[in-house]
DNA sequence: CACCAGATCCTCT
DNA sequence: GAGGATCTGGTGG
């Protein structure tokens, strides 16, 4: 079984585009019981710290956005719709940039994902954002969890060494910025949320 | 206190 | 490709 290796702090110390960038083939691991869930990351989006009309970051900090305020590393979970959105926040305390999750192929713990909801394909059961967190019981009380800590509920693992091809888009799913290149995606997966 | 927008998903046609 | 589900935080009266 694979071994999964926390990435450190200073790896999200980074701004968002390059952290979004990285993180595509790395893995997502949640301890839910004793089970196991892991995906290797296949779609990101970067959202700036500063400039960027579409981040949460944009407008001052409430309640709700604390975390992306916070120091870099933590989990910023939030709610669109009946879902849960998965963020990485980016670089240090006050500079609210983070990476959205967008999408993983499941690597460890596919049974137990598909058992939480999201049809019978195990290749889509969490390609889209929000179909991410159904898959990984990623839920509100999440929100501000350390993703550097091997040990907790939810971290960001290094993945094997491998060579894809990486896709550069426009966002998805937004109504202002949308032209910015800041979606990345591994090419051929069959797991990302649209081509 | 009322309204509404929203980084989604699924089911139709 | 369109529309509805469904809900919470943010904003303004």
């Amino acid at each position: 079984m694979e071994v999964f290796r926390a990435l450190p702090p200073a790896f999200f110390d980074q701004p968002p585009p390059m952290v979004a960038r990285a993180l595509l083939g790395a893995r997502l691991v949640r301890r839910v019981g004793d089970a196991v869930l892991a995906g290797r990351i296949v779609e990101t989006e970067a959202y700036l710290s500063a400039g960027d009309a579409a981040a949460h970051g944009a407008r001052p900090m409430t309640q709700r956005t604390r975390v992306l305020f916070g120091p870099a590393g933590r989990a910023y979970v939030y709610r669109l719709r009946q879902y849960a959105l998965l963020d990485v926040t980016t670089e240090g305390p006050g500079v609210p940039g983070a990476v959205l999750l967008r999408a993983v192929e499941p690597v460890l713990g596919a049974e137990h994902m598909l058992a939480l909801g999201g049809g019978a394909d195990v290749r889509r059961v969490a390609s889209g954002p929000g179909k991410l967190c159904r898959a990984f019981a990623v839920d509100l009380t999440l929100n501000g969890a350390d993703l550097t800590d091997a040990d907790g509920p939810l971290f960001l693992a290094a993945g094997p060494p491998e060579a894809f091809e990486v896709r550069v888009t426009p966002r998805v799913g937004i109504t202002r910025a949308q032209a910015a290149p800041l979606r990345f995606v591994v090419a051929g997966s069959a797991s990302i949320s649209r081509p």
